[in-house]
DNA sequence: TTGCACCATGTAACCGGTTACATGGAGTCG
DNA sequence: CGACTCCATGTAACCGGTTACATGGTGCAA
């Protein structure tokens, strides 16, 4: 393999030291024997070798990115940010998918020792006990939507509360009271979440309507089976709220093929604001998933530099975006909730 | 920080060795050795260090990713398909984004040294000569859509050529022979590819007709800006094929908003199928990156195993996905290529 | 009993860098 | 001229693992 820093010093008729000091720029060398070793080690190619390099200064210049298994867009945004912010700070991301299994998720921890200088870590589906007791004690660590309220990790939250409250109150605002809310993946903290802050939201402020929630599992097929169950039956619907986007448009397309009008009979909803749902017109929460992503990363960062700063709890608010999905239907006023009664 | 090999062997009065060899399996080792060794390794939390580790065995189960920026969908599939195979071969991902800038490409390629077993490399916006000089001689390689004919690097390519033609072919069996092409940027290799092929099929399967293209930069905003093009000369248009998706659809929403009728007086084709391809009924071609990325884990991990055996070019054909936007016109028939003469 | 094989375990070199400390030569000052 | 300082450079320990080889004990055959 490569050449080693030991040839470059034979080549050059020097010691290591001076190869390494040269090349890092830690200490004042000879112009002439700093130009005979550059010319050296241009000849031969060299290139440090990166990991004995972070054995022995013990930074490695990378984060860990441990993620579950997202859907597309989310992924590739949150990582975009990530990405971004990471290169700008001249590191690497090292990148581990935690699929749901809990064993392999600790697993995927552990491997991160010793290559990485902090973590951060997403995982809305595990529960706060398991999550802590796989966290490496020594390396600093950013949590993404954890369960994790007591212990002392820098963490970012969605408050899902907000904006499942702004969305309701849209509806209701727009004479849309009896919402049928799909939930997502029970366990998960997010679907979890805005599941209970909807029926908390139901409750203020439609109150008196039944609290109707169909379960799902964040997928686009979901939104397509509680679309056929709602048409099914017979309670009122003039709004559905779906827990994320795939599944709105999932919704969104059954209701289309079945000839149902949106938003004129049902309005449809969903949360996080993927770049689909823009040239759906479909209304959302945004989720600026790459500003969490880069947040994240600058948090780890300061938390890695300096002493384990604050440890406190950033929240981020998601922003209501009203697209055609939920216009006010045409000529009626916020009387119109009275159409399905 | 964390506890060494040294610790543990201390704590439980035996050597690293046997320390090593029991956290590993490598050798024989006393049952109660064993079990006295996994119980100290266990109170004290001990994990290895995979750095150190990497470091003795010249080898680190981790793969370094060079992308330069790419577009949401495209960026998060090809991961989703790297991930999913690497993870399966108990493989991590180190991510590195090439931007635009060259120096910077040559930089972060030498930034994996010692940190990986081998690249996946793509860089359809890098020349032959620049790409090779930064590629380091001594680490596995694979890449995708990378102008290196020549070099000895496994690699994966996309049939640009033939995907053009399929296209083509279908707009004119469709009846519209009067195409204009929106290219993507000059200097990238799919672009320029597409563009080529384009002029060549154009020249086959409708001869006589102007070759039109219009440029543009893979940005939806381009497509945009080429489609109010379009409309505002004189020239006869009855289908428009855009290099990649998102100018695809910046073209759609341009053409729907001017009140013309797609595909009735324009078909619109993109080319990727990326995911909102289908929302929007968009007629395109469909690469799988997912499956392109997967294969390349796939082949590196063959040429990282083995010694580096076969050299070839593994050409992936996109598959044409007719939807919507260049259906037939109703009650019309092949013969509609007329209606603009 | 001696010799040999075998097993469990320990010792120490090694992977490829960094860096504290040692060394020796040149320049400066009293 | 000796003492002191400063600078450029070399020596070797160290980071935290792995592993070739050495060692010593046990059991079995001759």
């Amino acid at each position: 393999m490569g050449h080693t820093i030991r040839d470059v010093a034979r080549e050059a008729a020097v010691s290591v030291a001076s190869v390494s000091r040269v090349l890092n720029g830690t200490a004042r060398v000879n112009p002439d024997t700093r130009a005979r070793i550059m010319a050296v080690a241009e000849r031969l190619g060299y290139v440090p070798h990166a990991g004995a390099r972070s054995l022995s200064i013990a930074r490695t210049h990378a984060i860990g990115v441990v993620l579950p298994d997202l859907h597309g867009e989310f992924f590739s945004e949150l990582v975009r940010g990530m990405d971004r912010e990471a290169s700008r700070r001249g590191l690497q991301l090292l990148l581990s998918n935690m699929h749901a299994d809990v064993e392999q998720a600790s697993h995927a921890l552990r491997a991160m020792r010793g290559r990485v200088d902090g973590l951060v870590i997403m995982a809305p589906h595990l529960d706060s006990v398991t999550l802590l007791k796989a966290l490496p004690r020594t390396t600093p660590a950013v949590l993404i939507n954890c369960r994790a309220e007591d212990d002392g990790h820098p963490a970012l939250r969605l408050d899902n509360a907000a904006g499942v409250e702004a969305m309701v109150r849209h509806l209701v605002d727009s004479g849309r009271c009896d919402i049928v809310h799909i939930a997502g993946p029970e366990g998960n903290l997010d679907a979890d979440e805005r599941a209970a802050a909807f029926s908390a939201a139901m409750a203020r402020l439609a109150p008196g309507r039944e609290i109707q929630i169909i379960p799902g599992d964040f997928s686009e097929e979901a939104g397509e089976a509680a679309a056929h169950q709602i048409l099914a039956r017979a309670r009122p619907v003039d709004a559905i709220f779906a827990a994320n986007d795939m599944m709105a448009i999932g919704c969104l397309m059954a209701l289309r093929e079945a000839g149902i009008d949106v938003p004129g009979r049902i309005a449809v909803a969903g949360f996080d604001d993927v770049p689909v749902a823009r040239y759906l017109a479909l209304t959302t929460m945004r989720v600026r998933m790459a500003e969490i992503g880069a947040q994240a990363i600058a948090r780890l960062a300061a938390s890695m530099d300096q002493r384990p700063t604050e440890a406190s709890v950033a929240l981020h608010t998601p922003e209501l975006i009203v697209r055609a999905t939920t216009a006010l239907p045409r000529n009626q006023t916020n009387s119109a909730g009275e159409r399905n009664t």
